[in-house]
DNA sequence: GCGCCGTAGACTGTAGGCGAAAGCCAATTC
DNA sequence: GAATTGGCTTTCGCCTACAGTCTACGGCGC
């Protein structure tokens, strides 16, 4: 039997529950550490944590687990949890594994994309440029993750998702530092992928979200200096 | 300073400690998943699996809070951990990632391996083919998931490595029920594979390991009648 | 007899505490 | 003067205890 109470199904408020603290503690020591007020290679100390999260140890630990399993903090043995330190060798290794795996979800969304999508598509983009033209570098560094993340959604496979969002994360967090943003070339780049997906041709929407994220590489190995 | 002591330094029996005991719950339950003794949708209750294992809930919960972010269990608030449930879509998305990293790693292996390296490989394949001939199912599956590794291995790309190693995980256990092994045919893609990299022929080698997985995919959507 | 409400049980979520290992610093010895 | 060793402090790993929440069952009214 569904709902005897008439109420609409989707518009119930949902009622929002704190959930676990674990959860919360997760996100805020990941965004602690994204935005480097928890710099690499520091020592964090449960009972610091805890007494600055105003949580007992116990949700810190849960947390600092999970961002171990993930890749965040290394987590060393009767000694504790130190953020971890990036090397030049890993992160050319995400951006590896990031291109490959970009590159098949913009293979799988030419294969699976609607009209309405492409549209969506579309209007983020020009969102993305308007950014870019007003100088907005956060707006539009957090429509370029919206488009990748809508992408990746047309895509339509969960596990390739779920591993993107985290190997993007990281690499994001490797690069920020270096250069928010590739500017106006990257827009030019995402207005190709995007006919490339309205064409549905597999091929080269492959080709272009390569050598597009490809790019960002090369423009991460010729900084410092 | 270095060993005054005049004792060996590598025969140094390294003094085997027990290690966060954690760890070892998480291997266990591990075990427990991937071998079916804890099916799919079971409510895995912590005092239980504490007493059964002789350890306290904390441990416990530490491992299944891991157990959760790498996918082999679904933890639902106030309401405890269950075994994953695999479902068709999500085995399938499962083997389109294998393939694709798989396919990389051999076409990074073909870009680096020298000549020991080929040599290893063709003894590991030469042993699975004895393996195979033997009827020894278990050596062979353990075979093939060396060789594999070493393939891995020899792209030398630690992420790429990590993500491959879990998601082949529990490729091989969702795949296992099915069936343990598609033999012959199997060992016979490896040695083209181990050929193409011998070659250092990346675009050949990234094919024959495609189609190698995407054999593995068509046994599993051909099974069950 | 049917359905609703209340209560009891069970399990999870969180907190606090105790023992032990690792690191550090100073005193001591060669 | 340098290395070593002993003790001391810090911090983790694990256990125990308590509070909140969900589920299931039995009683009560209709």
């Amino acid at each position: 039997m569904l709902s005897t109470t008439g109420l609409p199904q989707g518009a119930v408020p949902k009622l929002e529950r704190p959930g676990p603290l674990r959860d919360r503690v997760y996100e805020a020591l990941l965004e602690l550490i994204t935005t480097r007020a928890l710099q690499p290679g520091q020592h964090l100390v449960e009972n610091e944590l805890a007494g600055h999260l105003g949580v007992s140890r116990q949700p810190v630990r849960e947390a600092l687990q999970r961002l171990n399993t993930e890749g965040w903090v290394d987590l060393r043995p009767a000694q504790g949890a130190f953020v971890h330190e990036p090397t030049e060798e890993e992160a050319d290794q995400l951006l590896t594994v990031r291109t490959l795996l970009e590159a098949e979800a913009a293979r799988l969304a030419a294969a699976n994309a609607g009209a309405a999508a492409i549209d969506a598509l579309e209007e983020m983009c020009a969102e993305g440029e308007r950014a870019v033209a007003d100088d907005d570098v956060d707006a539009a560094v957090a429509m370029n993750a919206r488009l990748h993340a809508k992408v990746m959604e047309l895509a339509g496979n969960a596990v390739l998702a779920e591993l993107a969002a985290q190997v993007d994360r990281r690499v994001r967090w490797y690069y920020t530092p270096v250069a928010r943003q590739r500017g106006r070339q990257s827009w030019n780049e995402h207005r190709e992928l995007i006919a490339a997906i309205a064409d549905r041709d597999e091929q080269r929407a492959t080709a272009v979200m390569r050598a597009h994220t490809e790019h960002t590489r090369k423009s991460y190995h010729e900084r410092e200096k």
